[in-house]
DNA sequence: CTCACTAATCTTGTATACAAGATTTTCTTG
DNA sequence: CAAGAAAATCTTGTATACAAGATTAGTGAG
């Protein structure tokens, strides 16, 4: 299993960090010389590719990367928005001290990253590693890979609203809130901040117009 | 496509409604047999059943279908609730008449086949259609249709817990409660119920022991 | 009888030849 | 030159032969 799951990570990371670009053809016979495998394999990954949104097939036609789909984009945001407020509510009152220092060590080794350019990767996978902290010390760590599943183009949304706007600074901000707000058991307030960390600017012309070459001209 | 679609939706049929029973061994050369197909289809059925968790693929040894995980029961249910309660919010604030309406049929027609003996499948799909039918009301079905892809084991589960304990009766009448709440828009008592509704008697030792041969040893 | 080893027979995994539809190119004809 | 038809060449879809690991049956030695 190994050499399939490695040249599945592999497309994975280059249609995430865009290196592949929606729209691009993913020919069976091109990625078999590539990977140096014959097909069979090679379309078990494309099958399942397929299946988590990162490409669609088409049948006697190819394989496709995925433009990047708005509404699915807004839908995991309302999905995580709502767990995400119910998980810290949970934690408010059973957070142990070491979950703390955990999330605390997070918050640090993000805001190094910050300064540094090109750098936005390491950024984007402590932002990943700070939430799914939440999900996990909230015993909730199986929703959160249930949400990976489904998180392609979210993923994609993000990458590129952070590339055009350079909001680093806001976003572990209000990490850091989301701590104090934690540590000082005040929920009420949780609420509305979960909702602008991930729903803000969701509903943007701008970004749509900036970066329509990217996205699904479904509806 | 066809074809793959209907093979595959008769053994999710099967496995769903425990015709075929956890830890059954589905043999590719078997199955190739009984639909008269070659093998290489059928891989990417039986793949696609894997990632969906209605088996488990052990190099080399064989398919197996998934004896059913309560963990997963556990963190579907905790999932449902949460999004439910957001969801009737929103709903109590933006239902239509016509929405309504749809909503009350589904219940009508539920409670005619609750006395009938041998149709708890009719029931189980009109529970499913009413909660569905809540998710895109609200603009949700996207989300409904997200759970649906993790809900193997939630499903067996529910089967399993209705034939024990005859409670089909008690369903029918939280979702009448449910809808009066939502007329009178008196959102705080959606949540309890919500909850109660779906995450009843999850942690039953009883039910445990009555179909430890379905459950799966994991923990 | 019991245990260990071997061989046969399962299983899925991979490579490849061929089928069939979609596209592109080329050639013919006006 | 233009337009349309035909053919070559793409693409994925399917069947099948073979590879390789896992299990099971059987056989022989003690």
């Amino acid at each position: 299993m190994s050499i399939k799951a490695e040249i599945m990570n592999t497309l994975k990371h280059e249609i995430l960090t865009l290196s592949l670009k929606p729209g691009t053809i993913l020919s069976e016979t091109a990625l078999s010389e590539r990977f140096q495998i014959s097909r069979t394999p090679l379309r078990d990954v494309l099958k399942q590719l397929a299946l988590e949104s990162y490409t669609d097939i088409y049948p006697k036609k190819g394989n496709m990367v995925s433009y990047i789909d708005l509404e699915s984009v807004e839908q995991i945001t309302y999905l995580r928005s709502t767990l995400e407020k119910e998980i810290l509510k949970d934690l408010s009152s059973q957070l142990l001290l070491t979950g703390l220092h955990e999330l605390k060590e997070i918050l640090e080794r993000q805001k190094e990253v910050i300064g540094k350019e090109n750098d936005i990767d390491s950024f984007l996978n402590l932002d990943d590693a700070f939430h799914r902290a939440m999900y996990r010390l909230a015993g909730r760590e199986f929703l959160w890979n249930l949400i990976q599943q489904s998180n392609v183009h979210y993923l994609r949304y993000r990458r590129l609203h952070m590339l055009k706007t350079e909001k680093l600074e806001g976003i572990w901000k209000e990490h850091q809130t989301l701590l104090e707000l934690l540590v000082h058991k005040e929920t009420e307030k949780i609420g509305p901040l979960i909702h602008h960390h991930l729903r803000e600017d969701i509903h943007s012309l701008d970004f749509q117009e900036n970066f329509s070459e990217y996205l699904s001209k479904g509806v």
